[in-house]
DNA sequence: TATAGTCAGATAGTCGACAATCGACCCTTA
DNA sequence: TAAGGGTCGATTGTCGACTATCTGACTATA
């Protein structure tokens, strides 16, 4: 936050395409057109392109030579059995590698998501919960020393986030899930690494229902 | 194979870089330019920018924006505890979602990688043996109906590899190697899920020895 | 009518040039 | 001499134009 850094217009665009995706702005089998969005956000199709193609490694559009790219859609088996799994595995490791380096500053970033999540349900704002939320596992992700996690967990979360945005579900029980990850920053402060794991993993778990049988097929 | 598909210009480079990458022709910490390798290949810097976008992705480069790019190192860490499991659970979901599908082709497949691995060995050329074995986790997962186990497999697997390829290691011991492919094919061929999956385990584990303590936390 | 050939529009692939930024060197100046 | 600031070469970021390819429609022909 403090480095003001310089971001590209590749990394703006990405932001913003991934945005509307997750909100359903630009749903599944949406059909993509890289001049079109080069005229919309006023860059040129070189940028599109690098945009696109970081998109597509992260699973979002599907795109095919000469022909064009539309958004992706997820299936049901590829999240409960694949994604959800990696993402789990990679938090945890996070955790693992970690939270001994939770300081102050990073639980002021835990806080502000948490202040977040509740003005987004006050607005009954679900696209804003649904960022806070990714914030909210970012700094875990962000917080481990090997950078390898960030960048994995950024393509392979995406996907998920993807395939919940399509189900209505949810809506009802954001200040549930508020308060699961209130629990989940308690269970950090105590800097107990295995609790943690368990948490994390529980929470999830718990988030991405109504789903089951996760898991338990690990060995 | 048959469809004899057109490849751009950016994926034959960055398959390219990747194999030099591997092979150690690109040690961790060398600059890369960009203008350098258009005016190596013979192709504009476009195509080189998207294919370092690529290879960024899958973790084998690091830049720096107005900078430029340099050959990321991999930890031990972050291969042990993270990578590798992550490896093992996308190569048993596939076997969990494509064993059954595995036909005629796909044996003919195996036996052609393993060819090449005979003769690798016979060569004495170890990138040809380790591009070999490749192939032969990559049919795994291409065998999966769910595409995103290949999309995510090939932001993982070339940082495992790469970590190893620096390591002298294992050029003593491929026969070995080749025996514990031939072992798994023929695993693969009583279709049984389960062992199958089991076998996929034990060999990674057992192939990116000498290292120990994988995969006993999982839960 | 059915098939094969041709054409045109849309779109992605590639290119060469210009703009922005960085880092090191040099030059001033106290 | 040391600190500050400007200049310049190297490198990446961005752009607009040209080329290749795909798709579907139209046409000719047996």
């Amino acid at each position: 936050m403090a480095k003001l850094e310089r971001i590209s217009m590749k990394d703006r665009l990405a932001t913003e395409l991934r945005r509307k995706i997750l909100a359903g702005v630009l749903p599944p089998h949406s059909r993509v057109v890289e001049q079109d969005l080069a005229d919309e956000y006023g860059v040129s199709r070189a940028v599109v392109r690098e945009t696109m193609l970081v998109l597509e490694l992260q699973g979002l559009i599907i795109s095919t030579p000469y022909k064009g790219s539309e958004v992706a859609s997820i299936s049901r088996t590829e999240v409960e059995g694949l994604l959800l799994p990696l993402r789990i595995h990679i938090e945890q490791f996070a955790i693992g590698e970690g939270l001994a380096l939770f300081d102050a500053d990073t639980f002021e970033d835990f806080g502000r998501v948490l202040a977040d999540m509740e003005r987004a349900i006050y607005n009954k704002d679900i696209n804003a919960f649904n960022e806070a939320d990714m914030r909210f596992h970012a700094i875990i992700v962000d917080g481990c020393p090997t950078d390898s996690a960030r960048s994995i967990w950024d393509s392979i979360h995406p996907r998920i986030r993807m395939h919940f945005a399509m189900q209505t579900g949810r809506t009802g029980a954001l200040s549930e899930f508020l308060e699961d990850h209130k629990r989940l920053v308690d269970v950090f402060r105590t800097g107990d690494v295995a609790a943690s794991r368990e948490a994390i993993a529980a929470h999830i778990i718990g988030t991405n229902e109504p789903h089951l049988g996760l898991l338990d097929e690990s060995a």
